[in-house]
Parts: C-alpha cells; sequence; structure tokens
DNA sequence: AAGTCCCTCAACCGCTCACTG
DNA sequence: TCAGTGAGCGGTTGAGGGACT
C-alpha cells in the first residue's frame, strides 16, 4: 500500500507565498504555536500544502533568521563541520541557529562547492597536494568513526528528537527581513507572548535555557552585522542542548568521550577568544587558501 | 534597447525517521 | 510487532533578476 499524500493535491495552491498567505501562516502559528502542521491548511483559508507551510516557516517567516550575506566565521563554519559531518545540513544548521538548513544548503551548492573546487585545483598544482588530501581523509575518517562510535551507543540509549528549529524560534529575539512590514509586526508581537499552546514536545522554557547554554548572541541578532558572533560553550554544553543531543548525551551518560568534535568545539572557543582562526585542525590550510 | 546567459534562492519532491495505536 | 501517519531532511528544480553582449 502507497504511502497517501501528506495533503489532497487538488486545489493546493503551488509556487512562491504571497503576503497575506503568510500573515495568515504567522497568526495561525502566532495563536497555537509551531507544530501540528497538517492541521494548519485545515484551519486556515491557506490552500497549501502542510509540508509547504511548514517549509515557509522555517526557512522563512520564523523569527531569528538571519538573511543576507554570510560572514567568513559562517563560511568557515560551514566548511568545517560539513567536512565534519557531511551534508548533513539540518545538523550543521544547529550551529549556525541564525541560518536554515536550506540556506546553508545553498550557500554550499553554489559558493563553497565552486571555492573548494578551485582550491582543489590550485592544491594539485602545488606539490605537497597530496599531504593536504591524506590529512582530510584522515580527519574525516576520524570523524566519521566518532560519529558512528556516538550513533552506535546512542542506539541503546533513549532518543530524544531534537528541535533546533523550535529552539531557536523560542530563544532568538531578532525579527525576519520580510518585505512585508505588517508580518514584522506581527512577529514582533509573537516574540513578546509567546504562544501559550505550543505543542511541540519541546517547551520554550527548556529551550531557551537550553539554547542559551550552547550559543550565546548578541543582542541585535537580527542584524546582519558580520562582527555577530556566536561563540561555543562547552563549559555549559549540555545532552539537551547539543546538536548531537542524543549521540551527546550517550555519550555523557556512559562518560565516552566524543573527542574530535569536542576538540573542535574547544578550539572554536580559543580561537574567538584569542582571535585567533577558526580553523585549525584539518582544515587550517585549506581555509588559509580560501579565504 | 533588446536578447541571452548565468546566478541565486525559494519552493517542491521523494524519501526516511519517529511516533502511535 | 506492524501498519499508518506526521514530521523532518536532503536533493533538485524553476522563476526571477542581474550581468553581459
Amino acid at each position: 500500500m502507497g504511502r497517501p499524500p501528506c495533503c489532497d493535491k487538488i486545489g493546493v495552491k503551488k509556487g512562491p507565498w504571497t503576503p497575506e498567505e503568510d500573515i495568515i501562516l504567522v497568526s495561525y502559528i502566532q495563536e497555537h504555536g509551531p507544530g501540528n502542521w497538517r492541521s494548519v491548511p485545515t484551519n486556515t483559508d491557506l490552500l497549501r500544502c502542510s509540508k509547504s507551510c511548514r517549509l515557509r516557516w522555517t526557512n522563512y517567516l520564523r523569527p531569528g533568521i538571519k538573511r543576507g550575506n554570510f560572514t567568513d566565521h559562517e563560511e568557515k563554519m560551514i566548511i568545517h563541520l560539513q567536512a565534519l559531518l557531511g551534508n548533513r545540513w539540518a545538523a550543521i544548521a544547529s550551529y549556525l541557529p541564525q541560518r536554515t538548513d536550506n540556506d546553508i544548503k545553498n550557500y554550499w551548492n553554489i559558493h563553497l562547492k565552486k571555492k573548494l573546487k578551485k582550491l582543489q585545483i590550485n592544491e594539485e598544482e602545488v606539490s605537497n597536494k597530496g599531504q593536504w588530501e591524506r590529512r582530510l581523509q584522515t580527519d574525516i575518517h576520524m570523524a566519521k568513526q566518532a560519529l558512528c562510535e556516538a550513533l552506535s551507543l546512542d542506539k541503546a540509549t533513549s532518543k530524544q528528537p531534537c528541535n533546533s528549529y523550535h529552539e531557536v524560534s523560542g530563544s532568538c529575539s531578532s525579527i525576519y527581513a520580510s518585505s512585508a512590514e505588517n508580518i514584522s509586526k506581527l512577529l514582533q508581537n509573537w516574540m513578546k507572548i509567546p504562544p501559550s499552546s505550543n505543542s511541540e514536545t519541546n517547551s520554550s522554557a527548556t529551550t531557551q535555557e537550553g539554547f542559551d547554554s550552547l550559543f550565546t548572541f548578541n543582542s541585535n541578532c537580527h542584524s546582519s552585522d558580520a562582527s555577530q558572533s556566536v561563540s561555543v560553550d562547552t563549559a555549559n554544553l549540555t545532552p539537551e542542548t547539543s546538536l548531537f543531543q542524543d549521540e551527546t548525551k550517550s555519550i555523557l551518560e556512559t562518560q565516552v568521550p566524543l573527542t574530535l568534535l569536542e576538540k573542535w568545539l574547544f578550539e572554536d572557543v580559543v580561537a574567538h577568544e584569542g582571535q585567533e582562526d577558526l580553523i585549525n585542525m584539518s582544515l587550517e590550510d585549506s581555509a588559509a587558501g580560501l579565504f
């Protein structure tokens, strides 16, 4: 038996969202909170698929989304995390809470792939090309091993879903950059009055606490200022807040260190505090060539 | 000015995962 | 244990706009 469609395809509107639709969606979420997407089209006048509503919210309307150019720091983060995690864009996005996985994915495919390809060509031209590749492959292999180890350990323990999107939505005080001013106002109101009937399993209280413990933002996170900082506080890295909260949870509980990620997180903090280069592991050479 | 090409990014599609009864 | 269902994720597409000829 085939999987039924998520919604009735007949009469479902496709294509770009209009400001009016945005307002309807935001108003609904303001009242009911994000989640239970299935009910959104039925309880509103939106002629949209539930998936479309969710994507519109998570990729565009959700508060805390930073738009505009990626900073050097963000680029390095993405490159580094992509080397460690592969194309797990959602996981990578949880380290860059102001960016959506879609944005990161697009940015990678459009900009960074080209840069890395260019770099690779350059590297081939220099004599130490093989050495760099071997180092990179070794580091990636080590990262994969660590992740596999963590994931296999995790399977033995209880699982908790990672809802980084909603952690962000409940914590950041920024507004999204929309062309529709009224939507922005709606969102501002929503930020002031968090939804009381949030149906998500992750409460705003816990997510706020957890989020704050992982990421520390400048107050103006709506700003596109390149100096915005995202520092990772490893001292407060709790199982609830980690990107790999399930993985990390199991690790912490079983006292098995996820050394590679921890090392990187620590180095990230050091790099920030000492104004040193973020990338000082496998990609330090390549990053230097890129930027 | 008009036509074409290229780039960007919002949105869609299809798959997998997680949860529930 | 298993089927049904909702939600999330990653790959891909196509419309729109800017750059170029």
